[in-house]
DNA sequence: AATTTTACTGGACAGGTGTCCAAAATAGTC
DNA sequence: GACTATTTTGGACACCTGTCCAGTAAAATT
């Protein structure tokens, strides 16, 4: 065996603890998240989430610089998810107007079946005005919706420069906000009250 | 001195004692809002706002139910504040278009002066969504901005339906907080981009 | 001036917090 | 199978949390 080949081999063991390491570094944050989009960001302890992924306290500080690290972490990744989610909607075949629409019915869908999860988003968004610490994970995301509007804009023959998306984007997430916060507190017709304030703006505006 | 006299009296008092109690409630209030405004919901304990306050934090007690009993107390106060600053404007005897302009520029404005304050009200209102003993005040608070709004568009000679202050009270809210986000982020230009993309929005659509 | 009511204190209480680490268990390598 | 490296444990650590209350000081009432 050649000294390079004995690199080679090295490298590719190293790659696949670091891939193991990773698999169980998102295997722990997905049981974090369960427990997180059920208390929330301050009422979740370390306790709570290990307790929730079967491992001990210790275990997370293996895997995780802290508790800001944990979290950042796990929201980086639903939220990716949940980007992923409405891109596929707007890569289908759809004529612009069903387009838009079914795009629109995605998300007050989304408002019933991710309720929990949604609102950790919010929550670490407000945490984020006072803790630094989440400003990054929050900026990045936020991005990824803006480019998300983007994408959304283009497939609708829309102009879809930087500040007509962010515009567009901050609008849905106002009602979307606004009509999830109406969902938990019990309201449960909030997600189609969702659907058709943004359909009437979309109508006469976009 | 007649029996009725004598009530009369009492109620005097009854009502001059509670009249105090509520005097001493708000000094304390207005100290515990200067501690969460700096730390947050999450952060801020008792013995913060005692410290605060320069007072014991059994005293708190005396005057508050519990912990949530003062923060629901505080964020009323500072809102109810904000809303007849801004009704003020609102009030004034511009012209609709001179108006629109004032209105948006004082929140800009406001984004500069009290960030600080209004991150705690977006702090509360994500607390809302895990805590339900926060839901009232929020919805409470977002009724009142909800009808700041009617008196606007009224003002300007706009319809001023329930379902459009809604959804205007919305666009300004989703600015405001994304441009707040970027000026507590470090980004001093923020406020006037904030005016720059409400007045764009206003001016293709009011 | 005496007495009752109100206001406030300071510390005790039980429980929870994130962090850390020596030791044990497991997995991987020669 | 022996030996090393990684993974995991479980508890100790120091500190913070909201709540409560017996006791004290101040104020109001008689």
């Amino acid at each position: 065996m050649t000294k390079i080949d004995k690199i080679e081999r090295l490298s590719q063991q190293a790659d696949a603890k670091s891939a193991k390491r990773a698999r169980k570094k998102q295997e722990l944050a997905d049981h974090a998240i369960t427990a997180l989009k059920q208390l929330g960001y301050a009422r979740t302890s370390l306790r709570d989430i290990a307790a929730m992924s079967g491992v001990a306290v210790g275990t997370l500080h293996y895997y995780f610089e802290d508790k800001v690290d944990l979290i950042g972490f796990c929201v980086r990744r639903y939220k990716v998810g949940f980007v992923a989610q409405m891109d596929d909607i707007v890569r289908t075949g759809d004529a612009p107007d069903a387009l838009l629409a079914r795009f629109i019915k995605r998300l007050a869908l989304s408002i019933r079946r991710d309720a929990e999860t949604h609102r950790l988003w919010y929550d670490v968004r407000s945490q984020a005005m006072f803790d630094p610490a989440f400003e990054e994970v929050v900026f990045e995301i936020e991005a990824a919706m803006i480019a998300l509007v983007v994408r959304l804009l283009d497939r609708l023959g829309q102009p879809a420069d930087q500040a007509r998306a962010q515009a567009v984007y901050l609008i849905l997430d106002a009602a979307f906000r606004f009509h999830l916060q109406r969902y938990l507190a019990g309201d449960t017709d909030a997600p189609s009250a969702f659907e058709a304030q943004v359909s009437a703006h979309f109508g006469t505006v976009v």
